[in-house]
DNA sequence: TTGGAATGCCC
DNA sequence: CTTGTGG
DNA sequence: CCACAAGGGGCATTCCAA
């Protein structure tokens, strides 16, 4: 198959907004791949390489400039096997290769194909249609249900995989694909509420869990052969052997767990998620320890659980190991319980809970409310600095905020930027309002005079090494414009250097 | 030898 | 990771 | 409800250049 087949597609997915019509046009060019190519034009199509990120980012593809080719000529398997190349690239003089390499595969393309080609090797191939919409369309394509397809795709197959079975065998070979060991699944995720009482009305009786501030844990384990992996699939068993411990230890021939690994302090409280993501990410050896806290088990003595509902789950886990290798929990459906263990929770040093429904199957890969998750949440009032032109749906709107705090001794402390929580006439109406203000501006942002106060929610302030206040904010978002306030009385760097010493509790709810 | 830029991946 | 938009 | 797009901070690793 031509690339330029697929990339006119892309094109046309992109002027469509009917969810309906995308999948149709993505179904066609599906079904017009042949066998060898479903799996690499389905993953192209969802903006994804079979083998993930290859070491090419914004910055090298920046200075590639070649002059694009007369003809289309590229095939889908010729841009493989380039890519594979590119993948390949190590050691000394691999960045000089990799551009070499890149700059050859862009010369081939047609000016639209180096374009796809880019958004292809960053990962941000934008047409309103990633891999859900993709798998649809290959079911309509090939004729294979849809929850098939999204069932061998949820117990770790790729989507390449699952486009060639689709393809080449139907139906009967996309059930193949099965919860298995050493085949990560992906993991369950939740929503969010703003308090216990909400999470509550949309999971009824629940376990009630904390919710433990590290990376995301999967554990498979058979007889004396154990393997960890992320929460994107990624096997990093030798990174961080500790943690299947109580995997290996446990009274089973076989098992696969979901939890939590975090770094715990001597007094056994978490300690800040920067040291366990220092952790989580280095090579074996490190000093730091990783503690694992499971909360799920979805696999035992060969027998798939995902099916069965929390409770039971649940009770297995806890006949399996040992208490201190689970996560806390409690079951309740009182909304008073559910509050005084969050208290608990956060007095312990943790980020929140979970609410689970009891009753509920294991969703692999789904974010729906049979999880919810209350994290409680910090509140300022800061000056906005600057602002930075969007991309995208944002183009020509004036989006990420630089937000400071107010130093009491003069003038302002950057703590970082957000563009989260603005609605479309937020943007319309900031895009004026600093326009007006501004003092100085470069290629991507406008400076401005620091006067406009807006109200800020995040969950937490972290050390930085970039902010001036050596302070940053975690996950911050714009609760909305205070017009009643002048800059004057915005908070002051001191206020979040106390909220980063643990002496400003985050409030629940609202 | 070392500091910085780029990249990938955790949240 | 959080939020807003749109099918 | 689901999928997508808008982008955030930090850390370890890798490779380049001074």
């Amino acid at each position: 198959m031509l690339l330029a087949d697929l990339v006119a597609c892309s094109a046309a997915v992109a002027s469509k907004s009917s969810r309906r019509v995308k999948v149709d046009l993505l179904a066609g060019l599906l079904g017009a791949a042949g066998p060898g190519d479903a799996g690499l034009a389905a993953c192209y199509l969802a903006g994804v390489l079979p083998q993930g990120r290859v070491g090419v980012g914004w910055a090298s593809l920046r200075d590639v400039r070649v002059d694009p080719a007369p003809s289309p000529d590229l095939t889908l398997a010729g841009v493989a096997a380039a890519i594979e190349g590119i993948a390949g690239v190590s050691g000394a003089g691999a960045e000089a290769e990799r551009r070499e390499r890149t700059a050859a595969l862009l010369a081939a393309a047609t000016s639209a194909e180096q374009d796809f080609l880019a958004s292809l090797l960053l990962g941000d191939v934008r047409h309103g249609a990633l891999e859900a919409l993709v798998t649809d369309a290959l079911g309509v394509a090939t004729g294979v249900p849809g929850d098939h397809l999204r069932r061998a795709l949820m117990v770790g197959a790729g989507l390449d995989e699952v486009a060639d079975a689709a393809v080449a065998g139907g139906a009967s070979r996309v059930r193949r694909f099965r919860l298995r060991l050493f085949r990560p699944m992906r993991p369950m995720l939740a929503s969010s509420a703003p308090d216990p009482g909400a999470a509550l009305e949309a999971t009824g009786a629940a376990s009630v869990e904390h919710k433990v501030d590290g990376a995301r844990i999967q554990v498979h384990r058979r007889g004396r052969r154990a393997a960890v992996y992320t929460r994107n699939l990624a096997d990093v068993t030798g990174r961080m052997e500790e943690v299947a411990a109580p995997a290996l230890a446990a009274r089973a021939s076989s098992l696969i767990l979901d939890g939590e690994a975090v770094v715990l302090g001597d007094d056994g409280r978490p300690r800040p998620f920067q040291e366990t993501a220092g952790r989580f990410g280095s090579a074996a050896g490190a000093a730091e320890r990783l503690t694992p806290r499971f909360f799920d088990l979805v696999y035992l003595d060969g027998e798939d659980l995902t099916g069965r509902p929390l409770a039971e789950r649940r009770r297995l886990l806890e006949g399996l190991l040992p208490a201190e290798a689970l996560v806390p929990s409690v079951a309740t459906s009182s909304p008073e319980e559910a509050a005084a263990f969050l208290g608990a929770a956060l007095d312990a040093g943790q980020e929140g809970v979970v609410v689970k429904a009891l009753d509920a199957p294991y969703r692999a890969g789904r974010r729906g409310s049979a999880w919810v998750k209350v994290k409680p949440v910090h509140t300022l009032d800061l000056v906005v600095l600057a602002a930075e032109w969007g991309y995208g749906r944002r183009t020509g709107w004036l989006s990420n905020l630089h937000l400071g705090a107010r130093d009491p001794g003069g003038g302002f402390v950057m703590l970082g930027k957000t563009f989260k929580g603005l609605t479309d006439d937020m943007l319309r109406w900031q895009t004026e309002r600093f326009l007006a203000l501004e003092e100085r501006r470069t290629r991507s942002t406008v400076h401005v005079h620091p006067e406009q106060v807006v109200e800020v929610a995040f969950d937490g302030v972290q050390a930085s090494p970039r902010y001036p206040g050596g302070v940053t904010l975690r996950f911050a978002r714009v609760r909305g414009y205070r017009d009643d306030k002048t800059a004057a009385e915005a908070d002051t760097i001191d206020t979040v250097r106390a909220i980063h010493r643990g002496e400003i509790r985050p409030t629940v709810g609202g």
